[in-house]
DNA sequence: ACACTGCCAACTGTCGACAGTTAACAGCCT
DNA sequence: AGGCTGTTAACTGTCGACAGTTGGCAGTGT
């Protein structure tokens, strides 16, 4: 008899997640500081699990930390999102290659489910088609293969998100995703690992230079 | 007036680099748990520092917590290897690309300067040119100018360094990766991206195939 | 001899309180 | 008035103590 063992049963690892969410969904702003005494008794916490999670949010980049002065939403800035994107881009590319070189034939299956549906609803007028292009990265990700490689793509796409949150969507950019979306499941069902790398260059190059120009705007 | 500020004022932060001393010396050795009130009396601090720094290096990679039981050190392992080395791949081999188109005259002088004294060292008989081998992938991460993927760089090169404690020299190898280095510093300072990430990922792909080969006896 | 049950010690998780630091304000001197 | 200085309030950093959980051991019954 199982029981399902909960995920987290300590205070710091739920507040983790809670506060993870107060940071993306942008409740706490980029530029806010964190005010530990408020917010844990915002939360019904003491300090300690608090800190903690304060702690191990900053260790992901959605918290920077300044000595005695607190922890603080990180703004978005023209640098750090090149920088962010050079490694998404290393990350990326590596598990396009292997998802390339390992998929099954369920991976694919899985693949070309995901760019249906981001299409169907990308035509239906959709405005967040956001849940989608991650659940595309992610089938690429499980194809790879490669745990370290996930575990690392998807701490990027959190700080992606968070630069993203302020930033407004671009149709004809999603349209062109969607493009790339197809182009690598066709690499990747054939088995061609540098085709699968260039084209997610391609993308990535896109999804950047789209964020970069709507952060000027 | 300037007087130097200490990088770390904190006591969790002074902790964090103790802490980190102890595991990568094997001086906590893998597969030993960590116990907070002990280790807390031994450093002459209290749990709480101490658990952030145990929380912090357990982000790193060095420790593995696990609920109510504590943190302990990871034991190396083949599967391990081969997805830590994936991701540095990744990685380093990105930023071989991103050295040989940003380099300056002075990055090549000074990876030149770093594969010189490393082959001196080795012919010398030195038995530790870890050094030198690090000081080389540092002196090609400046050159590539990628601050995210450095800093995964160092995360991940930190864990490689904990997997290799318990293994031993190779001679033939610790050729082979000078032969390496000097490849990669013709290409970088030819400005060629492709040819330095060919080179990188045959030179992580050699030094993996060792580390598995020591792994297994 | 074996399995089950209930205790017990050791440890981690959490809390509230104290100490130290920082930044802003008021007051004083020039 | 302007700038320096002492004070203070708000916050983070640290500590010691309590609560809850886990794993092992002894004891009991079959």
């Amino acid at each position: 008899m199982y029981v399902t063992p909960p995920l987290h049963l300590s205070l710091a690892g739920q507040t983790v997640d809670v506060l993870r969410e107060l940071v993306l969904t942008g409740e706490i702003p980029p530029g806010e500081r964190v005010n530990e005494v408020e917010l844990a008794h915002r939360l019904g916490i003491s300090r300690g699990p608090l800190r903690e999670a304060i702690r191990h949010l900053s260790s992901e980049g959605l918290l920077v930390l300044v000595p005695n002065k607190g922890a603080h939403v990180p703004k978005a800035d023209a640098d750090e999102v090149q920088a962010l994107f050079e490694l998404r881009s290393a990350l990326e590319c590596a598990a396009a290659e292997l998802a390339a070189s390992r998929r099954t034939d369920a991976d694919v299956t899985r693949l070309r489910e995901v760019c249906e549906l981001s299409r169907r609803d990308y035509q239906a007028g959709m405005r967040f088609p956001y849940r989608l292009d991650l659940a595309f990265h992610q089938a690429l990700l499980d194809a790879a293969r490669s745990p370290r490689i996930a575990e690392q793509v998807r701490l990027v796409q959190q700080r992606v998100v968070l630069l993203r949150s302020g930033l407004k969507d671009d149709p004809p950019h999603q349209h062109a995703s969607l493009d790339d979306h197809d182009a690598l499941v066709v690499a990747v069902a054939a088995g061609d690992s540098h085709q699968a790398n260039r084209i997610m260059r391609r993308h990535l190059s896109r999804v950047r230079a789209q964020m970069l120009t709507s952060l000027d705007g």
